[in-house]
DNA sequence: CCCCTTCTTCCAACCCTTCGAATAAGATCG
DNA sequence: CGATCTTATTCGAAGGGTTGGAAGAAGGGG
């Protein structure tokens, strides 16, 4: 049993303040914020406080009044200190440094040597990584506020071990003992799907919205679930493995043994093989890289090739009809759909999609649903990762303590009069 | 934006000691709620104290002493109240009376017409068979605390309306102003899958479990999903349509206009159809009554009709697949499999279910769910539209006010001493 | 320079849980 | 049969949160 405190209260208002801010480009006045999150004015006054306290707001100016006192304008303090993600990912070790507000600030991308790779690579490659980022950019490791790690496949995040890994053979890799090593600084663990899905929610289309899924399209796909606001994660964190979903009963051959499962259809590999059915004789649908051969499917579609345009078209339909059972299964307000997939092929799949949703939904769930491209800026995982790192700072006990003992604190200071 | 109050956390908690008085067999201690919630032992008194003074708890002798002060024994006091559930099908109305520890007392069951039925109809037989429980049971209006109605379909139930129904030609029907008039209770409106998911989690696996999926196997089917110890409603309340995810892409036409549904393989009409395609020339596959066709499935393999046999497997082998699918997207501890379609094959569908769920489903997630049937007493939609109204009842700010008010309450009475 | 308007801060009130001391209620033993 | 022991409950104070409203702060306008 899990038990439930106002301090959980707390500290979720602490994340909505924060998630408001984030939201309002540098415009936020503590009264946005009280409308947007619904809470009462002492609230809203009394978090920020503590944020600004913190270092994590600063108030920047003030809003032009019309008559009476001026509302002060809030802003994040990009200063504050600096958040890494890392997304390893099949073929490369993707880390990059975001100050607090959030910003890329550098990026480092390092391949992974094809086949099977050990733990102790990836942890080498990473921890090299982060070491650049932090050479490179400057920064001392004490201001590192927090470092975020999304692993490919399933994770156990409160124990820090890989349980399984997709590309490679990893069984039970206790990734967080080999990494605190490493790195030396606070360490968050996860995987794409989540990182992604946190990404949405703080910073995409989850700031409106309360219950999303958010669709991975890559190597690999699958379905981030966030609830009343909160990140579904499963019962033993692998909740979202929406990938071996079956869409085709007896469909094609997929990596997991059996067959016609969602990925075998919207994953790179998926779509370069449908391609690849429909124009068998064209070279371009056969490279070893399926991206690059995703890529070359929307040059081809954009010239008007007519087995590109009925490739895509019929990845769409495939796409829209696995995003219809969720649709109908869980009801959600937003689907987002993102990475690779998206970036590659976008706006030419999402009205097929759409339309294909329609066909397959229920009328009730499905108008309530809207199918979108994600408006996360940058890298989802990378950014989705750091914001682990955020979450972790945010409920560090030692910066955000209970309020009796900021009362105290300010009692003892005494504030500087006007 | 939904505002968390420390109130909240009350009700929660109170639903919480009160599950368990429910779940341990009359032999409760007020410790024994207090080691299984997890909350303080002073919370769980303090909670008790309040349900007592409701009514809702009665202390029923102690426990043996091994040495000290004896343990009292808590028990729902079943004569507090009168709760009544009622399931709206396709092919009739079935009305229950409960008392407050949740027993029935009495049920009624009116056939409807076969064909569209309009509202009105509904509503009369409805207040018809609510009139009956009560003169049956010579229970006065006012003891009753409250009338749960699942009406199939999608069912918005803070606005009381039906927006859609499966079977008759319903659109945006105001039942609750309808009924309102003709009962004069406090009403709660939902729809069957959500009342089976709700006494699941009060009288059957959700128990024990947090994150747990309910499969209504009967004329239609579906998926009532509760994360986190609380029920997954959806956006537009229409979460848990599960019956049209595509299994079998253009598989079997399905009543919704689509093809390859889970619900043309999984529902009874289903099951009768995987007879028929199998045995074209029995006529016991061609009845109109498809329950009726699935009972006499049921007797046929047990008598070893090869067909029959080969039925009930292909059946088995449909909702292993279809499962193994929430069990991939959700995670969930618990699948929950109920209803009818169970009450006729039971034992013969789960283990071949069980097999091929094992040959879908990847493998972590699949360790961590179980795959049961359905534990709850009688039939679960009547007892979850009940429990919809002991939730209501348990809500209610007159009887269950806030601490303060309780405090002042013992202040101003002055309680009356051993 | 005073008044008016609007934003912020501050305080008291209220809700909920929990720790620990005090009280209650049997069992047991001398 | 009372003292003592053990375990269960009750009770009060403390601690963590939110909120409405009074009081203070900061501009604009006459």
């Amino acid at each position: 049993m899990i038990r439930r405190t106002s301090q959980d209260i707390r500290r979720l208002n602490r994340f909505e303040v924060l998630r408001r801010v984030y939201a309002g480009p540098g415009a936020m006045s503590r009264q946005d914020v009280a409308a947007a999150t619904g809470l009462s004015f002492a609230t809203v006054a009394n978090l920020t406080a503590e944020l600004l306290e913190a270092g994590v707001l600063v108030e920047a100016g003030h809003e032009e009044s019309g008559g009476g006192r001026p509302r002060a304008r809030l802003a994040v303090n990009a200063e504050r200190g600096a958040l890494i993600g890392v997304d390893v990912a099949e073929t490369s070790v993707h880390a990059e440094l975001f100050d607090l507000a959030l910003t890329v600030r550098h990026s480092v991308e390092r391949p992974l040597p094809p086949g099977d790779v050990r733990p102790a690579d990836v942890v080498g490659l990473l921890g090299g990584a982060v070491e650049e980022l932090l050479a490179v950019s400057g920064t001392d490791r004490a201001r590192v506020l927090g470092v975020g790690v999304s692993v490919p496949g399933m994770v156990d995040r409160e124990g820090g071990v890989s349980s399984f890994s997709p590309y490679w053979s990893w069984h039970e890799v206790p990734l967080r003992a080999l990494l605190d090593e490493r790195l030396g600084m606070p360490l968050w663990l996860d995987n794409p799907l989540r990182a992604s899905t946190v990404a949405e929610m703080w910073f995409g289309a989850g700031r409106e919205v309360d219950d999303l899924v958010v669709l991975t399209l890559r190597a690999g796909v699958g379905a981030g679930i966030a609830l009343g606001g909160q990140l579904h994660r499963g019962f033993t964190d692998s909740a979202g493995e929406w990938g071996h979903t079956c869409l085709v009963l007896d469909g094609r051959p997929c990596t997991c043994g059996n067959r016609g499962c969602v990925e075998a259809y919207v994953s790179l590999r998926g779509i370069a093989g449908t391609w690849r059915e429909l124009a068998p004789d064209d070279e371009r649908t056969g490279g070893p890289d399926d991206a690059a051969t995703v890529a070359a499917l929307a040059r081809a579609a954009d010239a008007g090739d007519p087995a590109a345009v009925a490739a895509v078209e019929r990845t769409g339909r495939y796409l829209g009809a696995a995003v219809a059972q969720l649709v109908n299964l869980l009801n959600p307000q937003v689907v987002v759909v993102g990475n690779q997939v998206m970036d590659l092929l976008g706006e030419r799949l999402l009205p097929v999609a759409y339309e294909a949703v329609g066909r397959h939904a229920l009328a009730l769930p499905r108008r309530a649903a809207t199918l979108r491209r994600s408006a996360v800026p940058h890298d989802p995982v990378t950014r989705g990762a750091a914001t682990f790192a955020l979450e972790g700072f945010l409920e560090d006990r030692e910066v955000f303590g209970p309020v009796s003992r900021m009362r105290r604190a300010a009692r003892g200071g005494g504030g500087a009069g006007a």
